[in-house]
DNA sequence: GTCTATATTCCGATAGAC
DNA sequence: GTCTATCGGAATATAGAC
């Protein structure tokens, strides 16, 4: 039935994700997420031939929401605290449930991947990175924001803050998190 | 043979480093490591039990190494800005050799440990925060660093930019970690 | 004490059933 | 088109040789 292959993808999907930002790449197995699912392994190879493939899609679909945000930002009147708001919170999100970004996930997985995720992570990396760049130039402009290094840098100390910020979470616990949070915002006030 | 014994422990130390810092703790294998230096698998196993061992092992190495660190920070008569590149070197040279410190490689494996490794990154990390808090509070008092947030908060900030800096020198180039580094000195200097 | 041969479990993946 | 039974190989780990 094409509604059931539909949502076995899907959940593939789902669980794929929460395992990558949960456990790691090189943690779990198809096994893993057939058992979630109570089907066998082989019948996540066949949704996705390997399991760089699911990584891939998951990468993609990434790489889909944030050219959605990206457009759904661009008109937007919304000030531009409030647009970086959109690339904080799901890092807050991510914190609760104490799991870590998939940028940082395969970060550390980096050198174990194929090219071909290596190809679509760069891509998604300079896509996050220019958005937020390209919001912190116009909160400069606008005098929203207050910032002294290049938009570049700027997206680059605030994105690291928080990547690293989940991680770090997972050892020293949530309260570490939420201040580096208030402090990213703090600062681009001032 | 006695001194032989101690050599391939302390090999095996090496490359376990290496690997973890380059590839991940769930990304390499017993196997691996003795292929690189010539042995059986089982001859990793002979000096440590298990892999969790040594992680356990590799973590205390560090825990040392800052403490001889802190010893070597409290008699020094050095800037608290020179006290701080001691904090930051590592993680150029980590960059350099494109791996991550250990610190994010454990966090991002985090949810597959056992307790007895999370215990002891748990000390290792408060131990690091701790210390460069400390050197943070003795800059600002001799009015040598400049900084606006808790001596926590900052050395919070500072450690996240630099563990993500090395992750994501990886995928977007090393040139984004220098940027990120340069900016951290700049900051506190202002 | 140091290491090798071997066992066992689990991995990702294919071929074929429904 | 969707999934199961099964394979070859690699993982960690033990028992025993030197």
């Amino acid at each position: 039935m094409c509604a059931r292959n539909t949502d076995t993808k899907e959940e593939i999907l789902r669980i794929g994700k929460h395992f990558i930002q949960y456990y790691g790449y090189n943690a779990f197995s198809y096994a893993d997420i057939a058992r979630e699912l109570n089907i066998k392994n082989a019948a996540v190879h066949y949704h996705f031939r390997g399991k760089e493939d699911l990584l891939i899609a998951l990468v993609d679909k990434n790489i889909e929401n944030y050219q959605s945000l990206s457009k759904q930002l661009n008109h937007s009147k919304m000030s531009t605290l409030s647009k970086l708001g959109k690339f904080i919170e799901p890092y807050s999100i991510l914190c609760e449930a104490e799991s870590i970004c998939i940028i940082g996930s395969i970060a550390s997985d980096y050198k174990t991947l194929p090219e071909s995720v290596k190809a679509k992570i760069s891509l998604l990396v300079e896509m996050v990175l220019g958005m937020v760049e390209q919001t912190l130039s116009e909160g400069k402009k606008k005098g929203e924001l207050q910032f002294f290094e290049s938009a570049r840098t700027q997206a680059l100390l605030i994105m690291t803050n928080l990547a690293a910020g989940v991680q770090l979470a997972r050892i020293s616990g949530k309260k570490d998190y939420e201040n580096i949070r208030k402090a990213v915002i703090r600062r681009l006030k001032k």
